[in-house]
DNA sequence: TGGTTTTAAAGTGTCGACACTTTCATTCAA
DNA sequence: TTGAATGAAAGTGTCGACACTTTAAAACCA
């Protein structure tokens, strides 16, 4: 049975584990799950209709993105992130990023400036923080995926769901206070962007660095200073 | 039943998963698994006498490490390291350690000199090449604890296990030929030490980058620079 | 009532099974 | 003899079940 075209196809195996994963994420990011809450693979599994399989290869991934943490009783939460976890996230982010900048302002293109330029006057135009954080992120993958090495934008990616919940949950103070306008992240992104094309990779790295700590000031959140152990996996599996 | 003192023992629950985990990577670094090599769930379940889902979870962690590839077709291999890859690992390094290198000089102590000298000390003695190594990766681990930031540790232990399967396996070439003695790791990490201890993070951080970049040089491996599409996974999830 | 013991509920780690897909060797046609 | 069709074997993704542990509530005694 010769089949209409199917030369290299590759039947997509089904992946409930995927779309738990994805659903997870978003409901953890958005603060529909809120840091502290109980993850229980029999109780998610009812939800998604799903058995514990996939949920729980859901849970080891997030758990690997740190939005999860387990228990060393095995049981799993929605992390909970405190200062010194800020701190940590965007000292991670100076070692990845100020690397890529240098390797990236090395082999700088003329529609590189273009898409980044784009990409800052979408957001002057955004009319949301949650709008603006995603332009936000995408400027800052576009430099990790200039830099070709998929090591390095797999470490970035492994840390990027933990920043994405600390701006959403510092948005969720902010949407109020409306403390740090877009001028301030429009132009922040401006000169880092002439850095980049500078053709200065020592100066790009620099520039880079100085850009994620003044873009990733604590603000004081909801989230209790709780006294938790911390225990962010450094050993492999669980517990 | 006040059982005998059982204040917070906490009984360890089960866990092949980890040891299946632990004897695979083994397996792989020591070179008894072969790149290319075939992992099959069931075979290796058979082996180590378990289910398939302790497998499973450990070809997952061993995924998230490097050190093994799921094709599109959902097959698990063990990963083929190529030119391409050690210079991303290297270049990975660079990024992480050299950060950790700025902090970890920025907190410096008579202690973590006198432990790393100690550790030189070994290297000096030390009678085989894997021993070498093994105080090696020590040494740089010690530096990346010294930050006392656990995501910059999480990262660095996420690329080790590759680094380290391109040290076994470089060293597998270099048992016989002897190109690259003791006394070349042992000065360089002398000078490193140097700086480390300089109190001058800045300084500290680029001479980091120059050892990592000085001692990891490609050197043509026994592992075919095959054309396999170098799929280190940058989307979360098998295939 | 207050504190301790008992008991049930909830949850994890692992198991074996099923359905479907890919792979590979064999058969068959040209 | 070579190449396409076919069938069985091997493998993955998911499922429901069991044993044991932890947690919470209920029962109990003082």
């Amino acid at each position: 049975m010769p089949d209409s075209a199917k030369p290299l196809a590759l039947n997509p195996r089904r992946n409930i584990a995927r779309e738990v994963l994805l659903s997870l994420r978003a409901e953890i990011i958005s603060g529909q799950l809120q840091p502290g809450d109980a993850l229980a693979e029999p109780v998610l599994a009812k939800q998604f209709g799903s058995s514990r399989a996939p949920v729980r290869e859901a849970l080891i991934e997030l758990e690997r993105e740190g939005l999860v943490q387990f228990e060393l009783t095995g049981r799993t939460k929605v992390r909970t992130l405190t200062e010194q976890d800020f701190d940590e996230i965007r000292d991670a982010r100076v070692a990845l990023e100020s690397l890529a900048a240098r390797r990236a302002s090395a082999k700088w293109a003329p529609k590189d400036s273009a898409y980044l330029e784009q990409n800052i006057a979408q957001q002057a135009k955004a009319s949301t923080l949650a709008e603006l954080s995603r332009l936000d992120v995408e400027f800052h993958e576009y430099v990790l995926r200039l830099t070709a090495n998929k090591r390095l934008l797999t470490l970035w990616q492994s840390i990027r769901w933990q920043f994405e919940m600390c701006l959403a949950s510092t948005h969720r103070l902010q949407e109020t206070l409306a403390c740090k306008p877009h001028q301030i992240t429009v132009s922040s992104h401006r000169h880092l962007l002439a850095a980049l094309a500078s053709g200065k990779p020592e100066v790009a790295a620099q520039k880079m660095a100085l850009h994620i700590e003044g873009s990733m000031e604590w603000t004081p959140s909801e989230t209790s200073t709780a006294d938790h152990p911390h225990g962010l996996a450094t050993e492999t599996f669980r517990r």
